[in-house]
DNA sequence: TGAGGTACTAACAAAAAAGTAAGTAATGAG
DNA sequence: CTCATTACTTACTTTTTTGTTAGTACCTCA
């Protein structure tokens, strides 16, 4: 839980008031977040699929992290009234318009590492951005 | 420090190896380390300048994402044999590709944080990207 | 000889993020 | 009436990150 007034959250605050790149960090820095927004760039999954596409991820995690791009309005959550429930999320399209961006991180970074450590032939699954 | 073998740690790996995005934002990802990309990727700068001109650094914050930048290969380190000491800092070209991915990203953060919250209009200062 | 400037380091504490384990709710199928 | 299924919660522990405070080394100038 947050404590608003430690200087950890004041320093945090104040840097994404002042630059774009600490606040845009914060929205897509999470553990999980980059495999949750690789997949829902792709297509529109309901949460056991992410479940099971993810590997290693708790659900405490999955739903924290979606909670937390659902509140930055970078994906939209769709409840079906049915038993057993179904809830399907995709990106909104704030989210979809983060997609230039998403590239060109994840460009750097296969860049990145392929510089620094040449034998990490990465094999490329359908997920990646 | 760094446990091994933590799931944490182990999670954290198998994403990276697996996903560029994530392996990008652990290298940008530290508190500080927007701020301080901002400013190298406008000049070199001496260790004082750096701490002078980031307000709220703490000493200890500021070596040790200097230390990763680094280590990642982004920054380059010249120390001058004088007394007191100079120190400076500044990218190096590994670290100049990452100049069209930070400004992206700056301007998604920008623009996100224009859209949700309209009030909030920022003021432009030299070190934003 | 002793103060001053620069670039750190080390030891420790607080806060935040991530992981673990166990439960809940709704309802249709058998 | 019990079980299975899906999408979560809750309480708690561990790990990691960030912050605080107090040093250190070096030489130079007064």
């Amino acid at each position: 839980m947050r404590k608003d007034t430690s200087t950890n959250t004041l320093n945090e605050k104040m840097l994404n008031e002042s630059c774009g790149m600490a606040y845009s960090l914060k929205i897509i820095g999470g553990r999980w977040k980059p495999a949750i927004l690789c997949r829902l760039s792709h297509q529109k999954m309901r949460y056991s699929d992410l479940k099971n596409s993810i590997e290693g991820i708790s659900e405490r995690m999955l739903v924290a992290q979606l909670r937390e791009l659902e509140l930055d309005l970078i994906i939209k959550r769709t409840v079906y009234a049915v038993v057993p429930p179904k809830v399907e999320y995709e990106l909104t399209e704030l989210g979809e318009t983060m997609r230039p961006m998403l590239q060109s991180i994840s460009e750097w970074g296969n860049m990145h590492r392929s510089t620094v450590n040449p034998e990490t032939d990465l094999i490329k699954s359908d997920f990646m951005v």
